[in-house]
RNA sequence: CGGGGCAUGGCGCAGUCUGGUAGCGCACCUGGUUUGGGACCAGGGGGUCGCAAGUUCGAAUCUUGCUGCCCCGACCA
């Protein structure tokens, strides 16, 4: 991408509304605009890192046995009358009209819906386990919208459903989801923690809050140290393997981690002082186990291997795609501006050209935006005619991993500049072995998650 | 929903107390000089001050009502 092709509207001070820094740097960044209290239009650059987040959300989810369908936003009323909740859900829940005067509401989420296809199709056991999934827009009416896209009404989730015969299966699911997350955490570069969480009125230990670790999280955290050494499994983990990963999730849950919320004192002063971690966190993901609270009203059924019919078992997965941009961050950025992780960078790097109208430096950023291009690398071509400041302090604020800084000083030698933003070495190279060193990047970074 | 605050060009702000017809920085446009860490000179465009009513000769400024937005608390991906 070209960058005087591009729309990237930065602003130098940040609108006063915006109060915490990922907010801050996002409008900063033109990433996002409001549009009114918690609802935002996503600009070409905070799009670009928000279709990523979501493919490796979907990656994962896809690679733990679930399968993606599409539900409207829109729903009809009657189907959450049917489970309950059309009364017990609030004001959270944006109710509307049609022409016909038809009860809809825009989806606060989507348990009703999926399992009124559920029941329309599955009849059998032999069909089970199930998974499906999808990323869609929900709206809730939060009594108040703050930190940007943190928390904002309208928001982007990634909302899966289990269905099992019975609870020893549901079990299983929700432990393939477990380890599904682990995995897309650690994917998009941040440690995640699953903490123990209220499971509200069917009880049991199944639902856990995964919390990213950020100063400015706004949970607090309790949680033992060893979760900051505890290995996430690879790309190639047998999700079939139920032992396998039920042990996964042992190893995950064995140690003290909860938030405020839940915290338990006794239990806390039982881990050892040195092992006590206390932190701020943000919860970016949320699993639950429900059993058939809503199979069972609405009679999503199965014939079991014994002829007779039963409520199948179920769950539900969460991850706001759009929260975790926002989380992405808050735990990484510096005074300068963001600092993307490797898998969700909107482009790989900063191709920043210092003489713009110099044939000899444009000659060299289009070879090397060219070679880079070919190698599967996104670069952004800084051909505008700013001067280096504004170049330099552009491509900080935006937080791509590498910035290539092309000018005539260098090329007088055949070099150029090569600076990592988020350990800020520099180093200066031959054109050849720059593009070499960053193929060599995006090799890894591919290989390391099993794209 | 309870408490607090804000509303003046795209963004950040001053002006409001002590009414007199709107100003600064950034951004934008034109010309020129610049070009390795947010350049400089000259010229220029853009707001009637959230909305409505009221007081007044006169309202961004005073009064009342409304709306929007932000922050703190209870809830959530």
């Amino acid at each position: 991408m070209h960058l005087s092709r591009y729309f990237l509207p930065v602003l130098k001070e940040a609108p006063r509304e915006a109060e915490i820094v990922s907010h801050r740097l996002m409008l900063r960044a033109g990433m996002i605009r409001q549009q009114s209290a918690g609802i935002y239009s996503w600009l070409p650059l905070g799009l670009n890192v928000l279709r990523k987040v979501e493919q490796v959300v979907r990656e994962e989810q896809n690679r733990a046995g679930a399968v993606e369908v599409l539900m409207p936003t829109i729903q009809s009323a009657d189907l959450w009358r049917e489970s309950g909740r059309y009364d017990d859900y609030g004001k959270e829940m944006l109710r509307i009209q049609d022409r016909h005067e038809r009860d809809m509401l825009f989806g606060p989420t989507n348990e009703e819906m999926i399992t009124d296809i559920f029941r329309s199709y599955v009849r059998s056991y032999k069909d089970l386990p199930l998974n499906l999934y999808h990323i869609q827009w929900k709206f809730r009416d939060e009594v108040r919208p703050r930190f940007g896209v943190m928390r904002g009404r309208e928001f982007l989730m990634k909302d899966a459903y289990s269905f099992d015969l019975d609870e020893a299966a549901s079990r299983a699911a929700y432990y393939r989801m477990f380890v599904s997350y682990l995995r897309t955490f650690d994917r998009l570069g941040v440690k995640a923690i699953p903490m123990r969480a209220d499971t509200g009125p069917i009880g049991g230990d199944l639902s856990h809050e995964f919390l990213i670790l950020a100063d400015t999280g706004e949970s607090e955290v309790f949680c033992h140290k060893d979760f900051m050494r505890l290995s996430v499994p690879g790309a190639g983990v047998d999700y079939s393997d139920d032992a396998l990963i039920s042990g996964i999730v042992d190893d995950w849950t064995a140690a003290y981690a909860r938030t405020d919320e839940m915290h338990d004192e006794a239990l806390w002063d039982a881990v050892a002082e040195d092992d006590r971690v206390n932190a701020r966190g943000i919860e970016v993901g949320h699993i639950f186990h429900f059993g058939t609270k809503y199979s069972e009203p609405m009679g999503a059924k199965v014939t079991g291997p014994d002829g007779k019919d039963t409520p199948v078992f179920m769950g539900s997965y969460g991850i706001g795609p759009s929260r975790v941009v926002a989380a992405l961050i808050e735990a990484g950025h510096d005074e300068n501006g963001i600092i993307w992780p490797d898998s969700v960078a909107p482009f790989d790097l900063g191709l920043i050209n210092l003489r713009v109208g110099d044939d000899e430096t444009d000659k060299a950023c289009a070879s090397l935006y060219e070679q880079l291009s070919n190698a599967g690398l996104e670069p952004l071509y800084d051909d505008t005619d700013n001067r280096a400041g504004g170049k330099f302090a552009l491509a900080d604020l935006i937080g791509l991993p590498w910035q290539l800084i092309v000018g005539p000083r260098g090329l007088k030698t055949g070099e150029v500049e090569l600076k990592h933003r988020a350990t800020g070495e520099r180093e200066t190279l031959s054109l050849d072995a720059a593009v070499a060193k960053l193929v060599g990047w995006k090799g890894e970074v591919m290989e390391r998650f099993g794209g």
